[in-house]
DNA sequence: ACAAAAGTGTTCAGTTTACACCCATGG
DNA sequence: CCATGGGTGTAAACTGAACACTTTTGT
């Protein structure tokens, strides 16, 4: 597995081929500070002070989805990660350096399970505000727009929100985490209706702790419900 | 470009390369018998008796949505046809004769503005009703699935119906596509009511000429309307 | 006059939205 | 006792589904 992303490498896996795949990833860290996204300081000169999504080229006998998670894994430390395609880009002028065309993922992962280094090949990795991306290499902001829009899709259409909460969270984090990363408001009342007329959310029993204000409930998802009735033709709708 | 299918082209691209892509179409046709698929009768002996989606190499310096549109002109005659990538397929087995990642596209066509050859490099090209699709080759019925149900999504949330009767049609006509499409029955006043009230139909004060019932007044879709809607935030919806 | 498809309203149920106050806890 | 977020109900508007008869034309 190829472990670096350095020009040298890029010019030799290009020359291999008259036409190479590679995966890119927006990785989205949902936390405290809200909703960032996972960039790398752009290795080519002509991209100078400018950033890019993470990947790498596709090897010859693995399968895509596989050379995605390696590309997570490598940059965050993580394993069994929601990954989902989106498109690919193929544009033939889209890589100065040759023909590359790209098949995007994202994946929404806990701020705090986090586990990158600084920098990769003397190159930096940081998270940006999503609001606040700075310039991308390449077709890199394309790509990420329409990862944005998939992501968000796919919160309101699976339940793959819950993955960035605790076992066990309160209403008022399910909330916020909705309204964080969409970028709406959502009504308390209704949102409570909504959530718990779905019939998926049990209440553990226990409370919060260590709270300065009355605790609240803590409930947790039941995956198993979900599955029986998604075969029953239920559709999940945020 | 290339102009043949043959194995032997085929391993003559795959050689140059440790990685090939190429792009496969499922092409909808719509008409009186319903809808259809036009498949291509595979060429490898290990598939001898199936069917494959329409395919090619996407070349060293095109775009892959130049080659999909290419590979629908050459098989249907058709140019500027809507054509909407869907998803790309690379588990790295999934072609006998070495590594193919395949990107997938759907198209929607009109059955009679068809003008495609009966065979293509001595391989028949068929019609074949969504219902009754024959044994497919390498993963072809998975990524037909896929197109299945991404087309059909499009059709409920894009005007791309309109695209599929003549300039000026009829509500029924309107209604008739959409379950034959989409496999439903929708109520005719129901139906009527929800399409006049986004008010993107305009009557073209012409009616049916020739039927042997009282003629059904015609109407255009209004595609400037739409574009105008669009940009206030509206969200086409069947 | 008959056959064939066109055209047209109303009712009911369910869903979505808007909205404000009291409660429990820790400090 | 104060600050903080937790928790709760109702009314109005809207949306989606069900449902049947009259009209117009050609033969």
């Amino acid at each position: 597995m190829p472990e670096n992303n350095t020009i040298e490498s890029t010019r030799k896996t290009m020359q291999a081929n008259q036409l190479s795949l590679s995966v890119d990833c927006v990785i989205f860290g949902y936390g405290e500070e809200g909703l960032r996204i996972l960039l790398l300081e752009c290795s080519l000169p002509q991209y100078g002070g400018q950033w890019s999504l993470l990947g790498d080229f596709v090897q010859p006998d693995e399968d895509i989805d596989s050379a995605a998670h390696r590309v997570l894994h490598r940059y965050t430390g993580l394993n069994n990660v929601y990954l989902e395609q989106v498109m690919t880009f193929g544009h033939p002028d889209r890589h100065p350096l040759g023909r590359v065309v790209t098949t995007a993922y994202y994946s929404l992962i806990k701020r705090d399970e986090y586990n990158g280094r600084k920098a990769y090949d003397g190159f930096a990795v940081k998270w940006f505000p999503v609001h606040e991306v700075p310039q991308m290499a390449f077709d890199h902001m394309v790509i990420l727009d329409s990862c944005v829009g998939k992501m968000r899709e796919s919160l309101r259409e699976h339940p793959i929100g819950f993955q960035l909460l605790p076992k066990q969270f309160t209403l008022t984090q399910l909330q916020t985490l909705y309204e964080v990363v969409l970028d709406i408001n959502l009504d308390k009342r209704n949102f409570r209706r909504k959530l718990m007329s779905l019939n998926m959310l049990v209440p553990t029993g226990d409370i919060q702790k260590d709270v300065a204000h009355r605790p609240a409930g803590l409930y947790r998802f039941d995956y198993d419900e979900y599955q029986r009735k998604l075969s029953r033709g239920f559709r999940f709708e945020i």
